[in-house]
DNA sequence: AAGAAATACTTGACTAGTCAATGGACTATG
DNA sequence: CATAGTCCATTGACTAGTCAAGTATTTCTT
């Protein structure tokens, strides 16, 4: 029987609503598990964001522009360099100057970080399977779909968000 | 009709499973959802964090310690010192010499922390009501029954986890 | 072909999360 | 009542997200 969000938070009122007590559990669900994920990777020296780095990277097969990674992690841009920084330091990742357009670096994944990967799959694999675990087949579907359709919505009033706050 | 999370971050393949799909539709929502929130408080020079904190010392109806404030945020504890450091700095917070403990310091929000969240809660409703406006109430529901199960397992397994990190 | 605009990063400054270590204050034990 | 252990809070060091500004390069305009 899961326990009460309310209960988790120490807060005496109840929500004023749904709307808002979806959002907390939203919230605090996400990064639990975000810490899950921080904690099966924090002993091979690497954290979530270097590992999606290097996921992108293993799957791209082959070199990618370094804002090519930045958009596809839910990052903004300038955070990738330093990013990309660290994974080179540890030699888990090569850029290499293009030719064709000198402003741009490709980014590939090293074959150090290509083995570190390979270790690191079944553990992450595990930590996915904890949500299976704990859910039935036609929950986790319905997370996805339900997820999906918030995204939908939210998508659109942020970037309209941001837009007003640029044009004030 | 909600666009694809494979399509989303320009994966070719498709999910092993669902697991894996639904943690990674978690972490993209909630983030998300974090970046709406961030977007909306912006401009009123307030972070989700401290507009937490801010909540949280209203919430309480009357001085808190500051690790009793910790304890009912997401965060850890070192964290909260810095975070009402800024609070104090921008007089939305007051720190108060407990005189029975003196190893505790309380926490107050202020007059002008109050009068701010005031001004901050119709905006902040308005973004919890996206979630309610692209749900169905029984999808909300869902939603909430559904992310407490989630959490119910993986609060067990991240204690199970840093716990024998600590004893190797 | 020269100048303007756009692109691909990069850097700096600030906020924040996390771990390890520290300091001051309280408590329990002997 | 002294001292060891515990507790509250803080600090330092590192990783990261975000915005604004800067640089080098390419493309567009004329």
């Amino acid at each position: 029987m899961p326990r009460r969000l309310q209960e988790e938070i120490r807060q005496t009122r109840p929500f004023r609503n749904a709307a808002q007590e979806a959002s907390l559990s939203l919230l605090r669900t996400a990064d639990l598990f975000r810490r899950l994920g921080a904690a099966t990777l924090a002993p091979h020296d690497l954290t979530l964001q270097q590992y999606n780095v290097l996921r992108i990277l293993r799957g791209a097969n082959g070199p990618l522009p370094t804002l090519e990674i930045a958009e596809r992690m839910l990052e903004q841009a300038p955070g990738i360099t330093r990013l990309v920084d660290r994974l080179e330091a540890k030699q888990l990742v090569e850029r290499i100057p293009c030719k064709t357009d000198r402003r741009q670096v490709h980014c590939r994944i090293s074959a150090t970080g290509l083995e570190l990967l390979e270790t690191l799959d079944p553990v992450m694999e595990e930590a996915d399977g904890l949500l299976a675990r704990a859910l039935s087949p036609e929950q986790l579907q319905q997370l996805i779909d339900t997820l999906a359709a918030a995204r939908e919505a939210l998508t659109a009033d942020l970037t309209a968000l941001t837009e007003t706050h640029q044009n004030a």
